[in-house]
RNA sequence: GCCCCCAUCGUCUAGCGGCCGAGGACACCACCCUUUCAAGGUGGCGGCACGGGUUCGAAUCCCGUUGGGGGUGCCA
């Protein structure tokens, strides 16, 4: 790549009302490599397709994109542009090609098409109309002549790529309606933009020579193109819509962190130089290299994302962890109360989902028993008589400048010892007691929070139904 | 069917002809630590798809086979 020239890299994405990870991971490519070559990030919407066309679902995909660090307050930043915008100058594009003899009109259905093919047992269009010299007229598609040759690809991820034009057939340009396809918009967008660099799925390497001859029909100068692999699920299938988790505003509603998202996702395909994979945003943007792109599609792998998350949530400084909580916290929970046991929950979540569930017996006026740990636990012939024996133990300690999670601790201790229980066994009546669960945060901890008077009723309370007082 | 791409541990990858008896990460297993659960520490399991070349020497280059993937629309 030359540095000098400017670069101009584009996210062309169509609306789908939602936003793809792969779409995420290309975007995240296109805005590393135009950061590092001082260049542009063009994003362009591709909205020519009626039913693909909804004015929220552009919101939507400006809103994902600065969800993952690319903003459209950034000056690398460029648009949104509107393909259907520049409709006219698609159609304007497709008459000069016919005018200069590149492309032909032919009067075809597309079942004549598919029935000529069947009958010549050669798949495609067979370039029927190549040489009847019809003109534009309602129903005709205009075809590109694709010249004899060889289109060679220059792939800055593939390398070089040949194109036998013999397979390739007359594509369309114009619909019999008049309206332009993909394929043209593309190109004729990419062009107007001046767009020096195509990054983009693998999935797009066919039309790759494609465009390169509209280009140079056009007299331009073609772009540098790099194809990269997609992203598959655990079949090894192109993640898609129906089958897989693609959103990317779902694994943001469930708890991931946007730069986790984004550590992860630059790592699929590609590595940052050293031993760890978890490295900054500024790393990954001076060491990106398209040059280094793996070859081969790459699964996307929840649980490592969730191994990445976990990483980031512990990074966070207590109190940027404290904000990124907050949303994820019911309104009426004290933010005091909260933050004192913040430290032990963010060592704990692997996602930001996971924070509430974890301390809501905190909070509630009651905590949420687990059948099944209650019976278990309570179950133990010692159980209850331990309980018994802590709740007297506690109660001389409450009103006391000893209601102290070491206390606690200790007190606790020395009874599990009059029952032979070990302190990780003799905990657990009280833990399930308290919180009505067997995991959770450190208990002492909790115990100190929650407060004498509260830990007592809750005691109290368990006592009464395993049939004590 | 045809065209194209691809092939290192289960997964994501490092590796660019000798430094590789293949390194890291996630996952998994064991042990340690431990008030539960995590985290952390230590160790372990596990891979160059196969077959031919080229070379003094191949995970690395070439060819083939096999296996995967993508594309094959008057969708984008």
């Amino acid at each position: 790549m030359d540095p000098t020239s400017s670069p101009r890299l584009r996210f062309a994405p169509s609306p789908t009302g939602y936003f793809h990870v792969g779409g995420a991971r290309t975007a995240l490519y296109n805005w590393a490599l135009a950061r590092r070559l001082g260049g542009r990030f063009v994003l362009r919407i591709e909205d020519t397709d009626e039913a693909r066309n909804r004015p929220e679902w552009t919101e939507g995909i400006i809103d994902a994109l600065a969800w993952i660090g690319i903003s459209t307050d950034d000056p690398v930043f460029e648009g949104p542009y509107f393909q259907s915008s520049l409709a006219g100058e698609h159609v304007a594009a497709a008459e000069r090609l016919h005018a200069a003899g590149h492309a032909y009109y032919c009067d075809l259905t597309g079942e004549q098409v598919q029935e000529r093919a069947k009958a010549s047992g050669r798949p495609g269009y067979d370039g029927y109309s190549r040489d009847r010299g019809l003109g534009s007229g309602p129903g005709r598609v205009l075809r590109f002549r694709v010249p004899d040759g060889v289109t060679v690809v220059d792939d800055l991820v593939r390398g070089r790529v040949e194109f036998d034009n013999a397979n390739i057939e007359d594509f369309v340009l114009l619909r019999g309606n008049g309206s332009p396809m993909f394929l043209v918009a593309n190109a004729v967008d990419d062009m107007a933009m001046g767009i020096t660099h195509v990054v983009r799925a693998e999935e797009h390497l066919p039309n790759a020579p494609k465009q390169q001859m509209l280009w140079e029909a056009l007299g331009g100068e073609p772009p540098v193109w790099a194809h990269v692999p997609v992203l598959v699920n655990e079949q090894r299938k192109k993640l898609s819509k129906r089958r897989d988790k693609v959103a990317l505003e779902q694994y943001r509603a469930e708890g991931f962190l946007p730069d986790a998202m984004v550590n992860y996702l630059m790592t699929l395909g590609w590595a940052p130089a050293g031993d760890t994979e978890i490295v900054p945003w500024e790393r990954i943007e001076a060491e990106f290299r398209l040059e280094d792109v793996n070859h081969s599609p790459a699964f996307f792998d929840v649980k490592k994302l969730r191994a990445f998350n976990e990483e980031y949530i512990r990074m966070r400084t207590p109190e940027e962890f404290l904000a990124e909580a907050d949303p994820w916290l019911p309104a009426e929970w004290d933010r005091a109360t909260f933050a004192r046991i913040a430290p032990l929950v963010q060592e704990r979540a692997k996602t930001m989902a996971d924070v509430a569930p974890m301390v809501d017996f905190l909070f509630l006026p009651d905590p949420e028993v687990d059948e099944a740990a209650w019976t278990k636990i309570m179950g133990a012939d010692w159980a209850a008589g331990l309980l018994a024996d802590v709740r007297a133990a506690y109660a001389e300690l409450a009103g006391t400048d000893r209601w102290r999670a070491e206390v606690l601790k200790s007190t606790l201790e020395a009874v599990g010892e009059r029952y032979g229980q070990k302190p990780g066994k003799a905990q657990a009546p009280l833990r399930v007691a308290v919180t009505g669960r067997t995991i959770g945060p450190p208990l002492y901890e909790s115990l100190e929070l929650l407060g004498a008077e509260e830990t007592g009723r809750r005691v109290a309370s368990a006592l009464d139904r395993v049939g004590v007082s």
